[in-house]
DNA sequence: TACCTAATGTACGTACTAGTGAGTTACGTG
DNA sequence: CACGTAACTCACTAGTACGTACATTAGGTA
């Protein structure tokens, strides 16, 4: 972030058109989903045109693809900054289902895209080279720390990485993906602050408790 | 269900059609989304033709929300069939998370409408006065065990009916509404027979060590 | 400065899609 | 069996949405 000495603020740049283009169409597809996003809509909250968005993108699907990639690895990304390796493996587990909570929390329209891929099963990430090969630096760590906490007899489970990802992911994911069908039912705002904090402390007990296999 | 001698097998009949039109809208909007749904081909999926969905639901959004509507119906349906006040605490709550469980795995369509309304934080059930009278009868069971397992001393836990709900629902709903993501990326089907087994005990488990409050 | 090309703007075409107007037929009722 | 109405068919329209042909300009380069 080196602060450009009077931005140079060409009238033409790639980089920063397309940039554009694809922080729009992320709020448009996050919105209306896939079918419900329309193109036109997007050139039209931009300084640029349509045009530019297919010169740059070459289809709606390909400009959707490039959405998801992107908000994808801005995911790995924050994965691969997460550092618990200096705690023990109770603190480490917690930590870890908290900062799972908070990123949840603050990237609203890449859970709508995960939520609006699975309606259409999957079918464009498998599409995808780059999603491919994003890997999933998570499992490494939930790996180390369930290793960690069998050998110190804090956690007596068979659940492996995956599972313990998923645990947690689902309790994060659900709270916000599922947020107004469940408000509208049962008259609770699970984003609300006051629900906020209690559930960010509660998915910590949950798997806490859930790996120290006082359940079976 | 009366076996009736010989069904008159009318040529006209509105409660037959209004049924078969649910039926295959509930796959087509289920399949492809709110937008991405085509009054059209939901007509060419039948023996009725298009006119006649207008004719008895109006529009595309109101033949959605009857869809969601009689989906929401059966869910409460099932819930209030539900009986497990025979049993003790630890298990009843383990056997409402296993038929939890196994209803979010029937029910496939109904999660993906779920999820749809939710991209569309809920604008249609809000819009439904059925919605808003259906009541929840699965918290007040909830609601009872708590109390009980509290009372027996089973269960050491600050959370309330909702909570409980919440943390089921999130495990179960999360394992079908996000299949496709989750097993694209981390190579896992969450839904394949060896998985469902063992994920349909860990719920369980999984909730009875959050309640016996082992993870404070 | 002349030139070339990436980047951009304008206007339009084609196909689709929700919704409808108007006419037709089954079927319960008196 | 006549009759009225609910149930149904068919053909059509108006508007919309993705995508593109063509014209234009900025700005780097020789």
């Amino acid at each position: 972030m080196t602060p450009q000495p009077a931005a140079p603020e060409r009238q033409r740049d790639a980089e920063r058109t397309k940039a554009e283009i694809l922080e729009v169409a992320q709020q448009e597809f996050a919105r209306h989903g896939y079918a419900g996003a329309r193109v036109d809509e997007i050139a039209a909250r931009m300084r640029t045109t349509k045009r530019m968005i297919y010169y740059y993108f070459g289809s709606k699907e390909r400009l959707y693809i490039a959405v998801v990639e992107k908000a994808y690895a801005e995911v790995r990304e924050m994965e691969r900054s997460i550092e618990v390796e200096h705690l023990a493996p109770v603190e480490a587990i917690r930590t870890l289902a908290a900062l799972t909570f908070d990123h949840h929390d603050a990237h609203r329209d890449f859970i709508k895209l995960v939520a609006i891929e699975n309606i259409h099963e999957a079918e464009h990430i498998r599409k995808s080279q780059a999603l491919a090969n994003l890997g999933t630096p998570v499992l490494d760590l939930i790996a180390l720390i369930l290793d960690a906490g069998r050998a110190s007899g804090d956690f007596v489970t068979e659940a492996d990485a995956i599972d313990v990802h998923m645990l947690i992911s689902s309790f994060c994911f659900f709270r916000v993906a599922n947020q107004h069908t469940f408000g509208a039912l049962f008259g609770r705002d699970m984003t609300a602050p006051e629900h906020r904090a209690r559930l960010r402390a509660m998915v910590g007990d949950m798997v806490v408790a859930y790996l120290r296999g006082t359940g079976a």
